[in-house]
DNA sequence: CCTAGAAGCGTACGATCGTACTTGTCAATG
DNA sequence: CATTGACAAGTACGATCGTACGCTTCTAGG
């Protein structure tokens, strides 16, 4: 067996397209057609790759989880645990939303799968729920080392995190906001700063 | 000139389905034909009443907005101006998020729109700015009247209310945390409370 | 009473969607 | 060398998309 097949390089740089313009355009904005056009080959050569449709949304949304970890949860690890380590995992998530040409890949498709059944919302709830886990785990870990204070309430500061992540996004593509990213460092610092325990 | 054209009524419900299903699969999930077919009316007649889609989707994003500004600038601007105003069109901008069966209509259409140019963008990314004159006029205002500290940077405050209203959305739909909207209005008094002039 | 215009439906058109087939072409294996 | 299987392209199908046009019905204004 061959380290890689010869239609793994093809699946690669579909996937690779996919990502971006399901990010510009939804995961429903996706088309066979379109997708073939843009990468000069067939509808039924990406077809024949993918099976239907939501074999591939749900690929795409496993190639969008892959680089996010990779992208924020790898990098943020080479940080010492507890408060080094949320805030290099701010930092590296906020790197990451401009990963993509529409921004960041989940904040785009979140909307439009938030209300619907199915495996591709559950794997795109997937990856949010990790996120929440991995930064509940070092919260809990800061306020054992005395890095945090131990009244914050985890799930409120996961809360406001992620709210400027999310923001950030928002304001940066919408609003135009160049500043946008730096806001939101500035808010998740401070807001640790804040929940540093009191100095006695 | 009668107070209503006969075709008003019907436009009226079409414009209340509209919102709800574009609020769910974004402005452009909205299909004249299921549209028509989920009202018991003929597509030709959708058609005839807003023309082409565009023209159905800007419509869509006017009432919308006048949603907005009706149950949430509107009902803020019982409260006092300054520091209550402030916190009023918090409360009222995390009771509107129940507004539509998808939640906040904003919410799920702007990453759909948000790269891309034209006047449905524009109409969108309008209703961003406008609140932000809002915010930011009441902010100075509270400033000069005392309740806000001089040296609280306005935008800053901004970015962290908008993020807060949006995570609660984020949260409650895709999440489904019943707690999304305590958690937004927690983080945001939090926030105006700490903005607070230092007591002397 | 007559008429102009709006409302609404039906039909039709070309385009594109997702999916299911078939065909041809290589490369690796026995 | 023969053969199997993956890859890619081609073709076809029904469904649905947005849009255009024509027809009937109703209503308001002269």
């Amino acid at each position: 067996m061959p380290t890689t097949r010869p239609g793994d390089e093809r699946r690669r740089a579909i996937l690779q397209r996919a990502l971006n313009v399901a990010t510009l355009d939804g995961l429903e904005g996706i088309t066979l057609g379109k997708l073939a056009t843009e990468l000069g080959m067939s509808k039924s050569g990406v077809q024949g790759l993918f099976g239907t449709k939501q074999d591939l949304q749900l690929e795409i949304v496993a190639a969008a989880t892959h680089v996010f970890q990779e992208r924020v949860l790898g990098v943020a690890e080479r940080a010492d645990d507890g408060l080094p380590r949320l805030r290099a995992l701010a930092d590296a998530w906020i790197d990451y939303l401009d990963t993509f040409e529409g921004g960041c890949f989940f904040c785009a498709v979140a909307p439009e799968f938030d209300d619907r059944d199915g495996p591709v919302r559950d794997a795109i709830a997937e990856v949010a729920h990790t996120s929440d886990r991995i930064l509940r785990k070092q919260i809990r870990l800061a306020q054992r080392l005395g890095e945090l204070a131990d009244d914050v309430d985890a799930d409120q500061l996961i809360f406001e995190i992620h709210a400027a992540v999310l923001q950030a996004n928002y304001a940066r593509r919408l609003l135009n906001r160049p500043d946008a990213y730096d806001r939101a460092r500035r808010a998740i610092h401070d807001r640790l700063d804040r929940a540093r325990p009191a100095r006695r």
